[in-house]
DNA sequence: CCGCTGGTTCGACCTCTGACGAACTTACGA
DNA sequence: TCGTAAGTTCGTCAGAGGTCGAACCAGCGG
């Protein structure tokens, strides 16, 4: 597989960060991540959501700058870039993750 | 002219307000709304925009829930709905406009 | 070496979105 | 009453975005 890429901090815009949050599957990967630290693909679909779409979806997540994807054996673990988010936009993914808890 | 619809505070959600923050025109225009408080639609586009578009996007941010338009003889006057924002999504509006301004 | 598991990539499809000009509406002022 | 100024609405266009299945690729286990 190739190189996987993720944006330096500097790199990060904010429009691509609202953008890539403002899907619904996005924002509830994002949540769960926000729970768990860190996860495999796999286990961050609702099960309602095709392979091939759930990875196009952790890709725009990656490329916005939002998650950090590594390699371990056969898998990839997902997490969140928080210290970086923090930041780069302090406070913002703190109160987006609880406006999504509150819109429970 | 038609009834100009303005959501009701609980019928705001967070990925429509995220996804219309997150175009660069309609977050210049949130933040102009954040410093003047109160605009008409013609004073926000940036001189590089058609009165078309302008309207479109004014029209995106008030169903989304981030403006209220009223009516002033010929014009319409736009202004942030800050409080009831920050009671639905507390700290929300507050953290992107931050961002922006760190974004510069 | 072969197959399985976990993910990615590739078209294809359809919808949504942003952009524009032109036509229309409304209110104000001469 | 007529024109003008301020916005909206409409139709159209091109491009982006989400979804899927199928094909593909990399490791690991037998």
């Amino acid at each position: 597989m190739r190189e996987i890429h993720h944006p330096k901090p500097e790199e990060i815009t904010l429009p691509d960060v609202l953008h890539a949050l403002s899907d619904p599957v996005r924002l509830g990967i994002v949540e769960t991540l926000s729970v768990d630290r860190e996860r495999s693909c796999g286990t961050l679909g609702n099960g309602s959501i095709s392979k091939s779409t759930l990875s196009h979806h952790l890709k725009v997540l990656r490329e916005a700058g939002l998650t950090w994807t590594r390699v371990e054996g056969t898998q990839r673990l997902v997490s969140l870039r928080t210290e970086e988010l923090e930041e780069r936009f302090p406070g913002l993914l703190g109160s987006v993750l609880g406006a999504a808890k509150v819109a429970s």
